[in-house]
DNA sequence: TGTTATCATAAGGTATTGCTTATGGTGTGC
DNA sequence: GCACACCATAAGCAATACCTTATGATAACA
């Protein structure tokens, strides 16, 4: 059986009048033009759907089958229009994102307004370390990531566009805060408490003082951002963060800021997709959000942030 | 927005497999034709359905929401199919019948036997008087119609399928009753209580006394049969009536059959359509059903019937 | 780096679709 | 019986649907 809509919509019309001229008026058709849809129609299912006695037409009880039938499945194509017609105007739509635990803080401030902006939308946000961002990013199971340095190589498409400013801090009562400036050569004397091998943080630290041909000794590596804030904030030692992820302990003041010459090192966050990967289009309109307007979001919780450092390097 | 159904088969294919080549062998069709297929409905709904990314090919959000109509679609599809199939080969059906008021007592004992063998047909059965059979068959609201006497040209199809005995019937204690040969002279000495003019019944017998030069005296006229059966036995006269509407009283020898010359008088009953009425496939085989098998199963009820008949001409 | 698998694209041909206009047939009602 | 309204049928035509084969492009993988 091989129907087509045109022949349900035309018996649609047709069995609504009960009269084949005025449907083809209303289809704007000729008459036999209707004749003919609702004959292959009948022929489609090899049963008579109308029939015609003395003057008067009337359904079949195969008829009325078929005119439920193409009723409902005329109003499904609507639906259906009308859902796609949503999904491309974003009323609808899936936003699959992962993010780095690091970035993990403020990339919930900017999604709060943007899920405020769009409100039908739904949200997925994976937060997840490095490797396990790039496997989602290959297997195509989320649009964007955020993360803090893509790698080369992997046929991904990254953009910068939020300054991330790694600093040093340590714990109020350590005798570095106390000093106006730090020297590079004072800070490696420090023992360092770092995160794991592999983690984007550890390895724009590494960069670092490679290009500035120092080494730095660590006493304590760890994969837990807030572990490792809660072990400096012990006296363990310094460490090196995201100045994005000290939010709540430079207000507390269980960690301050150390003014070290050639800190902060400004890194940025990016945001990754893999190479060809055609964004669906509420991604698209997440991705220029972020994009533009991510500066001006974030401003308002990192400004609070920013005080701190001009008070360290007073 | 124009799909095909044949698109929404071969996308839900390639939906399934995500890979073109392999649908395209469970098509038995080259891929060419199924990327064809699957570009026409990405241009039907302007969004792309599909996406490939390496080697992989993956849904979008839109495509998988078409994905869900083409299934949901096709599957209708398939129970229309199963319905309509079911409605030709009659598991479906709806028998609309109207009978006259004196075929009612047989016509309910072979559509119980009918709808026993058809299990999940819908019947509708009107009883009524005669003009408003013809009624009923003018406005096209019934399949078929039985009736004693169908008149002639108004356009309708009438076959016989049943002998219908009139015979003459009084109370038990009539003179005539104790006769073994009653004469037609004899007879229209009696007053006879009958059907009212224009009734089937009444015609029938007017015929046959004008075709025998004879005239009768109507003592009473009636619309009511069993009234008409109620005067009789309470011997205001004699009235002549379908012996198959005799089944109670017979058995209760309220009333007994008179045995007159040139009587039982055999007229039929009529299986009545619609000239060039399309019956529906059901109404088909319930005439094929009265048309042949009638006999056989009314027999078993007018047997005893005869039997009466037999004691009244000994 | 070459091979393989897979999809996209192009060109070409045939069948079918979907209309049109013209015309014929039939039931209804005056 | 005639006119009218309405549907069926036929012929013709343009558009396109649908498939094929041939070929190109690209990613994965050895």
């Amino acid at each position: 059986m091989n129907l087509t809509f045109r022949q349900l919509k035309v018996f649609d019309v047709v069995a609504r009048h009960l009269n084949y001229t005025k449907a083809a008026k209303e289809l704007h058709l000729s008459q036999p033009a209707v004749s003919m849809q609702v004959k292959q129609l009948e022929e489609q299912v090899d049963t008579p759907l109308i029939e015609k006695l003395g003057k008067k037409l009337y359904l079949t009880d195969v008829g009325m089958e078929m005119h439920n039938y193409a009723r409902s499945t005329m109003q499904q194509l609507i639906d259906l229009e009308e859902t796609i017609g949503q999904m491309k105007t974003l009323q609808q739509g899936h936003l699959k994102l992962a993010v780095a635990s690091t970035a993990n803080h403020f990339v919930i401030r900017l999604l709060a307004r943007f899920a405020n902006a769009h409100p039908k939308i739904r949200i997925s946000l994976e937060v997840t370390n490095r490797s396990s961002l790039l496997d989602l990013l290959d297997k195509n199971e989320c649009d964007l990531v955020i993360m803090g340095s893509p790698p080369d190589g992997h046929n991904l498409m990254s953009l910068p566009f939020l300054e991330n400013p790694l600093v040093v801090v340590a714990c109020p009562e350590h005798r570095l805060i106390a000093k106006k400036k730090v020297t590079l050569k004072e800070l490696i004397k420090e023992e360092f408490i770092i995160r794991e091998e592999g983690s984007g943080t550890r390895s724009a630290i590494e960069r670092f003082f490679a290009g500035q041909e120092l080494a730095f000794k660590t006493k304590l590596d760890m994969s837990n951002n807030r572990a490792i804030k809660h072990a400096t904030e012990e006296g363990l030692g310094v460490t090196i963060v995201s100045m994005h992820t000290l939010e709540l302990e430079l207000k507390a003041k269980t960690l301050k800021i150390v003014n070290v010459e050639g800190f902060p090192i400004y890194r940025h966050w990016y945001v990754v997709q893999r190479e060809g990967k055609r964004l669906s289009p509420i991604a698209t309109v997440f991705k220029d959000y972020i994009m533009e307007g991510a500066d001006d979001v974030i401003e308002e919780f990192t400004r609070p942030l920013y005080q701190h450092l001009e008070q360290s390097s007073r």
